[in-house]
RNA sequence: UCCCCAGUAGCUCAGUCGGCAGAGCAGGUGGCUGUUAACCACCGUGUCCGUGGUUCGAGUCCGCGCUGGGGAGCCA
């Protein structure tokens, strides 16, 4: 007989005769003939209440069962007489698997999330964290829908990268040279020697690789993990994260802005829908008010705002801020928030950034001073999505290139695709980890990944 | 990297003015009960993060370090 998921039996509407429940042990309640076992197998939030008789053979073991135990249960379903499940267990045969000792250390209580980082390798058992992965892990599914259903093509772009002029961030090296030894050639480490012949590193973007599958497949997107050497200590932040790059030919940055606020709209109402019973949880215990943003995100036109517009607005404010706002300085964090949480308490796209503060691939404007850019800011998180039109003149991106001090011969490919039949084309980035926070209202993306790695710590 | 806060039992925390280390939960034993973060009684638990100092005496005050958290920058 094959083991049937909880999921499967909680869900049913008509009641099942026969199953076999594997899982593990949350939690037994004795009575004076029988026990309360609680099992829970993964597959859905809720346990399964299982009835085992005292009249079972191996009852003195059963009543030893431990919080964390492994066992394997056949019996049958019933309508619970109790309040709180419509069906239970009654045991017919209750197999212990393994008894977990116990200086097992997840309590039946709660845990704070510093704690259940230190043992990584146990909190996916707990409800919570239960409840984030398979949240994780549908979001998953549904990025791949969303493409998938409106015609783009899946890239994989690749880990490693040769170019080191992404435009992002601080670089992990990858080499196979020996580190306390390497090869050297005029004083210096020789990278002839190294694998591919040159200096490597893990990618910060798929962008660049992105913009090449768009201008021949047409609208294409990439998924995967991508890595930042940047030392940051906050919440918002991991040196290993997985990002979401759409790109589309023939797409200027007003489609590209409808692209992602659509996106966002979708991904949250599919998490409404998809995970309603893992999403209570975190709107009981984690946020109170996370139905009503998640309302909000998804019925709410996000307002579209140039960033001249936000320095008035900010300026106008009367706030104080730590950091002045003027044309020209980039928006800080508080500038952020106090925009979506403050002033519109709803997601915000802000536009058309000066080019000062922007790197060499956004498309320069008709006024010279802005790039085509994009930073969709939502309420709790700040930035969820930062995107631009790229610069599909060959001449005005050497100019820029020459400008920022990005080396042509490097990207010689890049502008290649501006040299045969270059055309308009916009994209974005998305941070899957802070989607997750945004969907579930966990407030550290430590928390929303399952091994996360950050200065000082990749333990797991 | 910078600023701020914290580190006491397996977990969550209290610890007054510097004077013998203490609760709840978890665990054990017994009881009660179609229970559901079950309940009631009893029992055990310590490198007070490390290190140096001040003091008759330091969990408590001071210096340094480590770890964790919050915020900022970098960004997704």
């Amino acid at each position: 007989m094959k083991r049937t998921r909880i999921q499967k039996i909680l869900s049913s509407e008509t009641a099942i005769d026969e199953v076999l429940i594997k899982g593990w042990v949350r939690t037994r309640r004795d009575s004076k003939t029988f026990s309360f076992i609680e099992v829970n197998d993964g597959s859905c939030l809720n346990n399964i209440q299982v009835i085992a008789d005292d009249q079972l053979e191996n009852y003195e073991q059963i009543k030893r069962l431990t919080t964390g135990s492994s066992v394997s249960i056949y019996g049958t379903m019933h309508e619970s007489p109790g309040q709180g499940q419509k069906w239970e267990t009654h045991a017919i045969r209750v197999e212990i698997i393994h008894i977990a000792p116990d200086d097992y250390p997840l309590q039946k209580k709660r845990h704070t999330d510093e704690f259940l980082r230190t043992i990584s390798h146990l909190r996916p058992r707990t409800n919570k964290y239960g409840a984030a992965f398979r949240i994780r892990s549908r979001l998953s599914f549904a990025i791949h829908k969303y493409f998938q259903d409106l015609g783009f093509t899946y890239v994989h772009t690749p880990i490693i990268t040769g170019s080191d002029c992404e435009g992002a961030g601080e670089l992990f090296q990858v080499t196979s040279l020996d580190l306390e030894n390497p090869p050297k050639a005029n004083g210096k480490t020789d990278y002839l020697a190294d694998f591919f012949g040159k200096k490597a590193n893990l990618t910060v973007s798929g962008q660049l690789e992105g913009e090449l599958f768009a201008l021949a497949l047409g609208d294409i997107y990439t998924f995967g993990p991508t890595f930042r050497a940047e030392n940051s200590n906050t919440s918002r932040h991991a040196a290993e994260f997985w990002m979401v790059e759409p790109e589309m030919a023939f797409c200027d940055l007003a489609d590209d802005m409808d692209y992602a606020e659509d996106f966002i709209k979708f991904l949250v109402e599919f998490a409404m829908k998809d995970c309603a019973e893992d999403l209570d949880l975190f709107a009981k215990f984690v946020d109170k008010n996370l139905m009503n943003t998640l309302e909000t995100i998804v019925s709410k036109q996000f307002i579209r705002l140039p960033y001249s517009e936000a320095v008035a607005i900010l300026n106008r404010s009367g706030e104080k801020f730590n950091y002045d706002v003027f044309f020209g300085a980039d928006l800080q964090t508080e500038h952020e928030r106090f925009l979506a949480e403050n002033h519109f308490h709803q997601p915000v796209i802000i536009y058309d950034y000066p080019k000062t503060i922007k790197p060499f691939y956004m498309r320069t404007n008709d006024d010279e001073t802005t790039v085509a850019a994009m930073d969709v800011i939502v309420p709790r998180i700040g930035e969820i999505i930062g995107g631009s039109q790229r610069e599909e003149r060959l001449e005005r991106l050497e100019s820029r290139m020459d400008e920022t001090g990005v080396a042509r011969q490097d990207l010689w490919w890049y502008l290649d695709s501006r040299r045969f039949g270059s055309v308009p084309h916009s994209g974005f980035g998305l941070g899957f980890e802070r989607l997750i926070m945004l969907v579930t209202g966990i407030t550290n993306i430590r928390d929303v990944i399952p091994f996360p790695r950050t200065p000082g710590s990749i333990e797991f």
